[in-house]
DNA sequence: ACTGAAAGCGAAATGCC
DNA sequence: GGCATTTCGCTTTCAGT
């Protein structure tokens, strides 16, 4: 499958992301194509690995998650194996939804989700700042989010 | 529906986020219902806002994503709609997915995606630098990501 | 609110163009 | 690679409890 995807191929990607439980008949008809080859199509992304999964999107806020925030993680590299330490620990907080590696002053951006105030003490009290490759960390709380689109920009 | 959600309503949010296409006799089984009120639940949790959406998730690498960054915004306020600007301008490019309002020493977070470095750069030159309100910005560039949960940490 | 059964419809398989 | 048809199974509805 290093075969390239063609514009329907985007179409479809497009729409999937856009609305995940479009049926086939429906997306078949919005690209045009009869539904068997249609299924056929979505199959192939699927395999291939281009369509990863699907996902519903709840409201956190309606859940009672009221604090979101995003922490910049420096850390310290006295041992070899620092980064291996540090997402070990990670991994096991499920507050942390995200974690990225990334270059400029901080080395990790985590993206957090907690109920309040009180919750998120707890986590950088008892979780976070216990980590013992965390050399500084700093918080950015989120007040608001303007846009989050699940959808990546595609081009063709 | 300002009911609160019970035992079940949680379960169906969890499975419907890890698995956005599965189907309503699973979903059933996993919850341990009948199809006929499982459904009903999940119309309920649609309607009400729980359920925002749904989505395919795409693997941006594959498509040819190979840039994510993420952008700290510094704002100058010397306008009185400062923000609002800003925000029309984030909103009309179409490479910027994300945009957090946070505290800290940014005013705001980005998250961008594009194809690759020299895109990146167009991006900065022509569009993020040109935003009259912005003050100062800064990358992160992301060099990969260890944890990303579509689902949200949900107690119950 | 859940159950059970019945009807309607989309998904998947097959053969054909 | 796409189309048409048919079979099968899921979704959805509705009467009942």
């Amino acid at each position: 499958m290093a075969a390239e995807l063609d514009k329907t191929d985007f179409k479809i990607l497009k729409l999937l992301q856009e609305n995940g439980r479009m049926t086939n008949l429906l997306l078949s008809q919005e690209i045009g194509l009869s539904p068997a080859p249609t299924l056929e199509r979505v199959r192939k992304l699927e395999v291939s690995g281009f369509i990863k999964s699907y996902h519903a999107l709840v409201d956190e806020e309606k859940l009672g998650l009221g604090i979101k925030t995003f922490i910049q993680v420096q850390l310290d590299f006295h041992k070899n194996n620092t980064i291996q330490i540090f997402l070990d620990e990670v991994n096991q907080i499920k507050e942390i939804t995200e974690c990225h590696h990334v270059t400029g002053q901080a080395d990790f951006l985590l993206k957090v989700y907690v109920n309040d105030i009180k919750a998120y003490e707890r986590l950088i009290m008892d979780k976070i700042s216990k980590i013992s490759v965390v050399k500084t960390f700093q918080t950015m709380m989120i007040m608001s989010t303007t846009k989050k689109e699940p959808i990546v920009p595609l081009e063709y």
